[in-house]
DNA sequence: CTGTTAGCGCATTCAC
DNA sequence: GTGAATGCGCTAACAG
């Protein structure tokens, strides 16, 4: 079984392989006839265009990378969905590339796509990083890059976020208006915006309510090592001057605190409250203890990607200056309200 | 900036394309000082080979497809990252395709691939697909298929799975130690191997203990609509006979039954004990209630890419006849042990 | 050890 | 409206 290919089709046709081509391509210059019969052939054969020879040809590959530094992990894998529906709809095809968190390996990555694999690139950074030269590198080449939730404020591409400054103050309110007056703030690293606004958020929130901020309670946890934070928040629970709320900045800080008050027994929201930025749906149905601010993420992959494709699309940088920012929800169990 | 390419390279050190070329790929029949020379210079123009041309000359891409019915899914997510993770090492990409449970996304993604833009698939069927010509037409064009978890049995590839009759048997026998009777089977399609396992094992274990099944508890449940599946549980705790235990064989039909029971005020394991297939970890940390059947998701992922690559390295089909069966653990929690 | 030549499959000139 | 010729950037066969 040869390869069907547009030689094969010409052949078959009588025509040559220019003509095909562009009938293909359905062309004006092409008669209704013609293309009818290629069309038909086509089909017939089931013929697949080279994806590569296409691409070789015409600099364009209709293809994206995602960069993220994690995938499990709710939010992520949300964004992808979201990513992938409108890329599915645009004739679009998405390549996954994960940092695990690692500065060095998103580099790696970034920098192997200056070879022009792909079209476009939609980011989130890891927590390792604080110099984005390789991504300016990209831009430079002319790789359109879409940044959302973990931006890079100095590099003037488009930003999908979240609010995450009033979030922020708004879980920390939550806390205060509950009775907590010792709220823990778990930062996962103090190079990722989103962690730094929510931190923000909480302060102020604390200020606002004339809440002296105890700078022992705001703690820098390891973006790696899980097994560490859960042993930092362990220690935490068990300082004589016991926090009596703790506001995790991202999911797995959520986790890593769930297991801590597990461990140490400690009822939740008895004992201790616990807030968190997590995508943690049906965890949260199961506990009603838990109160989460949830971001929109299946939203903010979608919208991410659309902003990319347009422009693609349009061929202009013209939406270089956008940023859109999307609300998250802070849900509150009705038996934690009580 | 001119882009840099081979000729780029081979004019400046004054060499021919074709040696710039072999000395990249350190062939052995360069000498050690050319290849010094054209090292340096490709490392300080940051030279980036077109993997297009590269792939359209050579008819390999380095890329392989993973199509999934769907991703915000613990399960496919963890399974994601362990193929991820080989892909990089071995310096492979992965493209991500979304079948979201239709046969029809599933077929058009197939067919799609039959371009040679991928050198092999990993593949977890969508709960619509009976017919498996798609996959049959994409073996036939020379492209290796791995499967993992929801197999074509009929196929002759390489799959990864779990002993889901096993455990389907020892989740059943869990529950009938712990007292209960009237055990619920949801089934998510009749159409997946995993459902008609996992059932299979349950029914074995009923009957080994002397239990009579009532083909009323088999219950089938929707693919795609998660609203439909919450309100036939809701229908089914209602039932002036409930049961008194459910058996959930996906991680949806577990989020379902817990909402049902949260809406009813059914106390879980009070009123009713729920098993399930997921990889809910958090949910099963902070729910003392829940009682898992976990699969090592991300070890399935990694060993379904260890197999594509040996495959696709070795040029050979002889790992056809493979067939790796993990083990999925069943975790009862302390608490409900009891 | 290195250079010359000839495509991979497609899209785009430029002819007619 | 259609065909012939060219080249995208790279690799490989064949020379020397």
């Amino acid at each position: 079984m040869a390869t069907v290919d547009l030689k094969r089709l010409a052949k078959e046709l009588g025509l040559a392989v220019s003509t095909v081509s562009r009938a293909l391509r359905d062309s004006y210059e092409i008669s209704a006839e013609t293309k009818e019969r290629v069309f038909e052939l086509a089909r017939k054969l089931n013929y697949q265009p080279n994806p590569y020879a296409s691409s070789l040809r015409k600099h364009k590959s209709r293809t994206i990378a995602v960069v993220i530094p994690e995938i499990a992990n709710n939010f992520f894998a949300l964004a992808i969905n979201g990513i992938e529906s409108i890329a599915q709809e645009k004739g679009y095809h998405v390549l996954i590339y994960l940092t695990h968190e690692q500065y060095e390996k998103e580099v790696a990555i970034t920098r192997h796509l200056q070879s022009g694999r792909v079209d476009g690139i939609l980011v989130s950074l890891s927590g390792e990083t604080t110099n984005y030269d390789h991504l300016v590198d990209l831009k430079q080449k002319g790789i359109p890059i879409v940044f959302f939730d973990r931006i890079a404020e100095s590099i003037n591409s488009p930003k999908v976020i979240t609010n995450d400054y009033e979030s922020g103050y708004k879980a920390a309110e939550h806390l205060i208006q509950s009775g907590c007056r010792r709220i823990a703030y778990l930062s996962i690293s103090n190079n990722l915006s989103i962690s730094n606004k929510r931190m923000q958020g909480y302060l102020e929130a604390l200020e606002d309510h004339r809440i002296k901020h105890d700078p022992k309670l705001a703690i820098q946890c390891s973006i790696h090592d899980n097994e560490e934070n859960y042993k930092t928040v362990i220690a935490l629970l068990k300082r004589k001057n016991r926090p009596d709320a703790i506001f995790a900045s991202v999911e797995r800080l959520a986790i890593a605190s769930y297991h801590a008050c597990e461990e140490l027994n400690l009822s939740i929201p008895g004992d201790i409250r616990i807030i968190s930025f997590s995508n943690l749906e049906t965890a949260a149905l199961l506990n009603p203890s838990l109160t989460t601010i949830t971001q929109p993420a299946f939203e903010i992959g979608k919208e991410a990607a659309s902003i990319l494709f347009k422009i693609l699309e349009k061929k202009s940088m013209t939406f270089s200056e956008e940023r859109i920012i999307l609300n998250s929800k802070l849900i509150v169990r009705k038996s934690t309200a009580q």
